[in-house]
DNA sequence: GGACAATACGAACGTTCGTGCTAGCCTGTC
DNA sequence: GACAGGCTAGCACGAACGTTCGTATTGTCC
């Protein structure tokens, strides 16, 4: 329970801003007995992710992991999007939020965000090779191309979203997403 | 000298996270003596991003808006991935870092980097229209649409380049961006 | 030369930060 | 019914936060 809250509030105030005294409040304990479950607030942030990463996982990954190929590459690009769309976070997709943040801050907590971040293009390029191995998409494409590309659309969604609340910036990532990906078809 | 550090020390550690007295201590002055240059830290944060903007202006848009229409829009776009591959300042693009920052808190300076973003869309979505009237781009194509492809690249090779330091981020920008008008044209 | 605004300073305010230490409360085992 | 272990709360700490105050130094105009 502290850290789905954890999570929640981080994608708000952000992995640094999250402070051990807010979640106290939040959670309604006190900030020593919430302290000491985690020794460190750095502990605490690597939990924070820990558990994001399982919600994501079951939220995203676990519904589009079903589908093989092509069918699976699109299924990652709308279950984002959805993701996103449904608010399971208040500051939409935890780890573009936490990226953003660490990005220029060494440590463990910033390694961890890079090691998610890695498994995440790597799924979609699997799923890109993949699809080119059934013939559902032309060799020729390089797959770490198009996942830039294609990711690159799923995060513009997210941050326009976020920060105009305009919810065409879906359909604008879902344009540009079919067309990519049908461009990218044999 | 003080609003340029400010800037620079922005990108890095947030625009909440640049504080009095870290900023007192980067320009050698006591907190004090810089505080009372803004009266408030809100104050200092919307100043510092006043600066941001004019250190934009003078390093991407004035080069870019030399051109017109369509060599425009690619200026723009080179323009800024050079920007960040320079390192004008060391936690990449200003606004995207604080766009992702402040998109969930609203106030005045939220306001500000929500307008700054619209001027930025609206360059590009003038240029794409500029082209169009030109006949260097097709007129099917929806300038918002282009909009925020292009721009979905240009900020995801800030993201990419920023958090695992690879400079290819900016080829497969670059190539992306290079097809994907190539394909906007009559 | 003296009034005046601008600029910088050191010291201190109250608050919140992360982090310890210690004591009490549950719950389950013998 | 005693006892042990895991949670939790209370309290205190040093540091840093944004902010305010009084003051010392400058440079400019009369």
């Amino acid at each position: 329970m502290i850290l789905h809250t954890a999570a929640r509030l981080a994608t708000v105030e952000g992995l640094d801003g999250l402070t051990i005294g807010r979640l106290a409040a939040e959670t309604g304990m006190s900030k020593s007995g919430l302290f000491a479950h985690f020794g460190s607030k750095e502990e605490l942030q690597l939990a924070t992710i820990d558990t994001a990463e399982e919600i994501y996982e079951e939220d995203v990954l676990r519904p589009a992991l079903q589908e093989e190929g092509r069918a699976r590459l699109e299924a990652l690009c709308e279950r984002f999007l959805s993701h996103v769309d449904r608010k399971v976070f208040p500051g939409g997709c935890f780890f573009a939020s936490a990226a953003a943040e660490l990005d220029t801050r060494p440590g463990p907590v910033r390694d961890r965000i890079v090691a998610v971040y890695g498994e995440w293009t790597g799924l979609l390029e699997d799923s890109v090779r993949t699809a080119q191995e059934r013939g559902e998409l032309d060799r020729s494409v390089d797959p770490a191309q198009l996942t830039f590309e294609l990711n690159a659309m799923l995060a513009e969604a997210n941050g326009v979203y976020l920060l105009t609340g305009d919810p065409r910036a879906f359909d604008m990532a879902r344009r540009g997403i079919a067309e990519r990906v049908e461009r990218a078809a044999a």
